[in-house]
DNA sequence: CACAACGTAGACAGCTCTGTCTACTTTGAG
DNA sequence: CTCAAAGTAGACAGAGCTGTCTACGTTGTG
């Protein structure tokens, strides 16, 4: 299950600066990193400007702190929910059918701003080798097995956007399982 | 040859109109839609603000003209590029070796915008559409022909993001033949 | 020639953006 | 208890944003 609740009575627990980087997580995944402005961010936080800064001192910083936690939470249930490649569409199909879904972080960040914040990139460099990795570690053990694991990763891609285009996740789902079946068998 | 060369001495015979939307469409995809103010646009048009707001009433339907103009350009250049199944990658190779290149305008602003401006997307499906269309012609007359022309045309998403992030174009096209081969053989 | 369309020039309004600053309060650990 | 860290509250600067407005000049076509 793929959902990050910062509930909106939130628990008081929540430290600020943690509150602060669940809300820009949310706002920034959901309207676009330029689109978040900092003023709705801090009242959708409940914290002040001054804590903001204190915590986060620009914008950009509080940009990478959101890629790193998204990559780091992102892998962590992709992880956790391949074992086999049957399960890549599986998992998959969990994530576009959240009415949370957006595509992908780092696919929409590279293009808003990758040409602007080249850091941003180079996270989703990382981002897009480990899923490579975890999807390599389920493939059977054949020559070609890593150039089938980065074809693979290529596919998810094209299926994200696909997805975030059109709403309806099974053409891509079909489509994606068509070409996975096609490299494997 | 994948080109727009509204040159910085621009020939005195492109109107206004032209000039605005080359300069509208060069900057937008270099830097993205809300990146790129009216202000700059203007001045490296070469127009005043009262010529802009004449020909284009609200910066939204300047995006829209430039995607519009966009998806003419590229399906124009697509459609002539492609002949046969093999044409696809070499013509996506000439594409991406452009020092311009900065992935798809339409995933892009469908990234940026996609949220807030719902035509941005109809467009960007409208011409996703039109490209599987061009490479479902000249894929040989099988049953599954059809799912195979959806299946590329989702992995030719995934191979433009992935050169976009990562500017090399081999590993994206070698993976991208991997496919194709792997559908049709 | 007349007139509409197209153009230049630039001030201005009203808003939003990031980031700074002052002044005061709460809270937790040594 | 003490003191530093973390917090509240909100004004402010300086810039950029989209879009409007007035006033005037050029040009091509019926």
């Amino acid at each position: 299950m793929f959902m990050i609740t910062h509930s909106d009575t939130p628990a008081k627990k929540i430290s600020a600066h943690d509150r602060i980087l669940l809300t820009a997580h949310n706002l920034f995944y959901k309207y676009g990193i330029r689109a978040t402005g900092i003023d709705l961010l801090i009242k959708e936080a409940g914290v002040t400007k001054t804590t903001f800064y204190r915590h986060f001192p620009s914008k950009d910083t509080l940009i990478i702190a959101f890629l790193e936690y998204r990559h780091q939470h992102w892998i962590t249930w992709f992880n956790r929910a391949v074992d086999c490649p049957n399960d890549i569409t599986k998992a998959l199909a969990e994530w576009f059918e959240n009415d949370d879904f957006r595509g992908c972080a780092f696919i929409n960040t590279v293009g808003e701003i990758g040409i602007t914040m080249l850091e941003a990139t180079d996270i989703s460099i990382k981002h897009k080798q480990e899923m490579t990795n975890i999807i390599h570690g389920v493939l059977p053990e054949t020559d070609d097995r890593l150039a089938i694991a980065k074809a693979i990763a290529l596919s998810i891609d094209g299926a994200i956007v696909q997805v975030q285009r059109e709403k309806s996740p099974e053409p891509a789902l079909q489509a994606l399982n068509k070409i996975i079946e096609s490299l494997l068998y």
